[in-house]
DNA sequence: TCCTTAGTTCAAAAGTTATTGAACAATTGG
DNA sequence: CCAATTGTTCAATAACTTTTGAACTAAGGA
């Protein structure tokens, strides 16, 4: 298995749009940028989704180029591609997460008592 | 008919998002944000996709809260909602529309010259 | 009034994306 | 080695989105 990653200017604005419009993966970005630094793995999206279907959602996130996943051990430490992003797209993300965190209709993230960081 | 509009608050950022992410739409948004305070109609983007076509992504792209569309007379008046999305969601139409000029897998806008620029 | 222009609506078809469960692979710990 | 853990793949289905053409409405001009 290979984790195909496109290189930064192969990150194309429409698909990562497209990919952020989708309430659960928006949930993954935001959590991901509110830990950044902390590289999550998968079981910790387990309460926005069935474990397939996560799987599903962070697939497309990586095809796009949002994220970055390495396999380590059976797990993925999956961390936001946040400087290859601003490089290709300044002020994109953070303004996304900005507007996330303002609008009354998302969910908090940083907050969520279910998920569990580890130590 | 009514053509309805969201309120400013209930502009959904994942909606928006999604709406952004369809290349046809990215491009009326371009276009528009390129000619702003000149009010366009619809068929000044039949070089995107045919009328129908166009009235469908136009329709999304009103009811997502990102333009405004005004009856008048057989036209519609079509305008970006700049002023509710920087209230909305600060900085994310300056960075997409930054984004889409820099990402050379887009086509250039306010160059096309089959778009004619109404008198 | 009749014709044209501008755009919408509707229903159907085509295409795409999301979700599911069962089966699989790979690593790790006992 | 065996079992558990972590995540992927596959095929099916469900759900949505996009595109199309034909029929329509509404305004404006001759």
């Amino acid at each position: 298995m290979t984790l195909p990653h496109p290189t930064t200017d192969q990150i194309s604005l429409p698909i990562v749009l497209a990919v952020l419009g989708d309430p659960t993966r928006l949930a993954i970005v935001r959590y991901l940028a509110s830990k950044e630094g902390v590289a999550m793995n998968c079981s910790q999206f387990l309460d926005l989704a069935s474990k397939t279907n996560l799987s599903y959602h962070l697939a497309k996130l990586r095809e796009a180029g949002v994220t970055r996943a390495e396999a380590v051990g059976t797990s993925r430490l999956i961390t936001l591609r946040r400087d290859d992003l601003d490089k290709r797209f300044p002020g994109l993300l953070d303004s996304v997460i900005l507007a996330a965190d303002g609008d009354p209709a998302l969910p908090a993230v940083g907050t969520t008592a279910d998920i569990e960081v580890q130590a």
